[in-house]
DNA sequence: GCTCGTTTTTATCATTTGTAAAAAAATCCT
DNA sequence: AGGATTTTTTTACAAATGATAAAAACGAGC
């Protein structure tokens, strides 16, 4: 996904400014299995997916909870860093070979101080991903695990073809065990 | 709590640029009971509490499941609204008498293209809700129902006295019987 | 202080979900 | 293609949570 799409995606910038932002991100690769983001480590970078898949896991003892997966045109991002200029606690890890634009997060911070445009396009970027969030947690509290797991597939009906269903399992907050028994209760 | 106390919490604003925002909010008052914002309606307030507790609240068959509270110095927005101008999904109903700090949200809309402080400070606002959107998403996924009650109590450790427990268990995402289990063993 | 209504706890049983281990299936690599 | 590795499913059992009902505790109002 070209970079103008996914920034206008999120909100519509005036050509100038559009260009200025476009102007501070370069694009970069790495290849499967690359951590591209570290928990407990100040994260100065910002990344929007280009091609490839990621996902944002916590570790926990002897197992990884996957919370977060990003595909094109989503922003990856370690919010604690980004907003509190804390560590993370995620560590974020390529499921593909991926390409992405990078910018630094500094250089954000001070474009946002620079131009009105780009600083409500930062609300907006801020916004949709609390929506998502939102919604996000609503399910968890509101919706069974086989309702959740029905939504996804709905709503993603890729992902199944991209990540493992142990990554999706613990996406949807239960084992593996679990949504293998109700993938076998819904065929 | 006080108007500009709040609006510098979110964001430290300049003395004109929060005039100029302070001068757009009214103060508002209703008893405990009200219900301030209507799920499947698009609201056209955003307020802030000034004294006072409140509840998000999604009606389920028979019963209703509490996701957020909101006390002293709380943004209170239907996200779906604010964001996306689209109808909501929770009624928010005032646990006690209320005092609030109320904006039209077109008019704050028209403050962020007019004022590159105040669209950051909306930026702030929205991230700030975002992290704490985020926080609660993973701690519903990684921890158990018993570690996000003992959590509750340190980090909000006022709000038992002023909330039900049938409340707070629907918003720990469990049942009222399950709370009552949980609290018996901790003794 | 008493009464009524609400909130909270307790008890019992059914259901769901987790854990552990093994089997089956799919995928990867040479 | 074939063997090794990883992923997914299945099974059996244990633990946690839900549903329902009833008892106990608490609180507002008189």
């Amino acid at each position: 996904m070209e970079l103008d799409l996914i920034l206008n995606g999120i909100y519509p910038l005036p050509a100038t400014s559009r260009a200025t932002l476009a102007a501070a991100m370069q694009e970069v690769s790495y290849s499967r299995g690359h951590i591209l983001l570290r928990a407990q480590k100040v994260e100065t970078s910002v990344y929007f997916i280009k091609k490839g898949m990621v996902r944002a896991y916590q570790k926990a003892a002897e197992s990884e909870i996957t919370f977060w997966f990003g595909q094109e045109g989503d922003p990856v991002i370690s919010m604690k860093s980004y907003i509190e200029n804390k560590r993370g606690y995620e560590d974020i890890e390529l499921l593909e070979n991926t390409v992405l634009y990078q910018i630094a997060s500094p250089k954000l911070q001070a474009l946002f101080n620079e131009d009105l445009h780009i600083a409500n396009w930062g609300r907006k970027l801020a916004e949709q991903e609390l929506i998502k969030t939102e919604e996000r947690l609503i399910a968890m509290q509101f919706q069974t695990a086989t309702q959740r797991y029905k939504d996804l597939l709905e709503r993603q009906p890729g992902l199944l073809n991209r990540v493992s269903l142990g990554h999706i399992a613990s996406y949807l907050g239960i084992t593996q065990v679990s949504l293998s028994r109700i993938r076998a209760e819904i065929r």
